[in-house]
DNA sequence: TGTACATCAGTGAACGCGCGTTCACTGATGTAC
DNA sequence: TGTACATCAGTGAACGCGCGTTCACTGATGTAC
């Protein structure tokens, strides 16, 4: 076998990295069972450990939930950050990337969404750190497109009215009560006609 | 003791209407914890029955929810209807008050707003009698707006951009990742704005 | 009007289940000398 | 390099709990004659 260690494979011991294998079976459960769903024992069966282990790395079952919430916006985030800037600054389609990327992530991640935008996750830590961004970062964007440095009420709402749609958009895909075989168009075309509508 | 019995007050005997009773319990159940975390065996304590009672009225848990979900899509359909009737026929106010009816359902009954767009009622019974409707409903108004006789997919197109954003916007204010009084604007200055963008 | 029987809504006890969390423990690893 | 001790991640058994559902039952009401 070759000398590892350089990427950290064993900071835990006994177990390589325990904690980072429950934050993913738990990720799994939410993803498979829904958030409302999933239990610390299934995960810690998962995780191949007893029951018990998993409070070795966290306080108790809801903090299982925000690992799991909390790393699903760092990962969303990225997505949003790594899709918008092939677009050139202050063009619609870097708008039009944001939608995308928001209803995609719900589509790929529906628990994981769901978990995110849950009622008890709502004044946590989440908030300081990283539900206030996304919003702050379509702000942003606005502002780019209409070619104002500064972030005014008028770009407020305009942001407001974006993510408001998607988050709708999203929400109708992943409980199944519309799809695009329904209409006659698709993703693109829905993000494009509303952000022309939003933007004019 | 005055003669009663014209209003159906007996039919089941034995418990006055027990199902009727069941139903109601389940519906604050849903409101309080949410229809994830509802119990037959505290609907039954509720309406002073033993665990074994609602299983006479129904075949099990999810015909209780379903119960509550439809009693919810009757409420809203007719909420939607005599709110509507107030504003003439083809004015933008009855599109606005279809949204304003919308948001204020999800705000005042967020348990049973999340039950009815639930994964779980997707191709059941509420999809063939109720919840086309709504949209059936939307896209007649927005014809009669555009005085057009015919629902073309244009008109499906503006009725789902309409649906899809009340939609999102009851999600983020139950969930409290948003609140007006955050934007510097109200209910009616958000359903006007994207009214005007969509019907325009 | 009175009686015998059928119906069926509600009972209460029980079932098997999986849950979240705690506890005293064990054993492998890290550290001081 | 070797030993004694401290640390602490993971164990396994147990706790009390509330759940959904079934069962044989009981007793009040409805119905036929």
């Amino acid at each position: 076998m070759k000398n590892s260690g350089d990427i950290k494979q064993k900071t835990g011991y006994h177990h390589g990295d325990l904690r980072a294998q429950l934050v993913e079976a738990t990720r799994v459960l939410v993803e498979e069972k829904g958030p409302d769903h999933f239990s610390v024992s299934e995960a810690a069966r998962i995780a191949g450990v007893s029951t018990a282990a998993p409070y070795r790395h966290f306080s108790d079952k809801d903090a299982m939930l925000l690992a799991v919430a909390d790393k699903g916006g760092e990962r969303h985030l990225m997505q949003m950050q790594s899709e918008v800037s092939k677009f050139p600054k202050g063009s619609i389609d870097r708008i039009i990337a944001m939608g995308r990327v928001y209803v995609n992530f719900a589509r790929n991640e529906p628990g994981v969404f769901r978990l995110k935008f849950s009622r008890k996750l709502a004044a946590d830590q989440q908030m300081a750190d990283d539900d206030v961004r996304p919003l702050d970062f379509v702000e942003r964007e606005v502002a780019d497109y209409l070619g104002r440095a500064e972030i005014d009420d008028d770009i407020r709402k305009r942001a407001f009215l974006l993510w408001t749609f998607v988050h709708g958009l999203s929400f109708l895909l992943i409980d199944e009560k519309t799809s695009f075989t329904d209409l006659a168009v698709d993703l693109d075309d829905v993000l494009t006609d509303i952000a022309e509508r939003v933007m004019r």
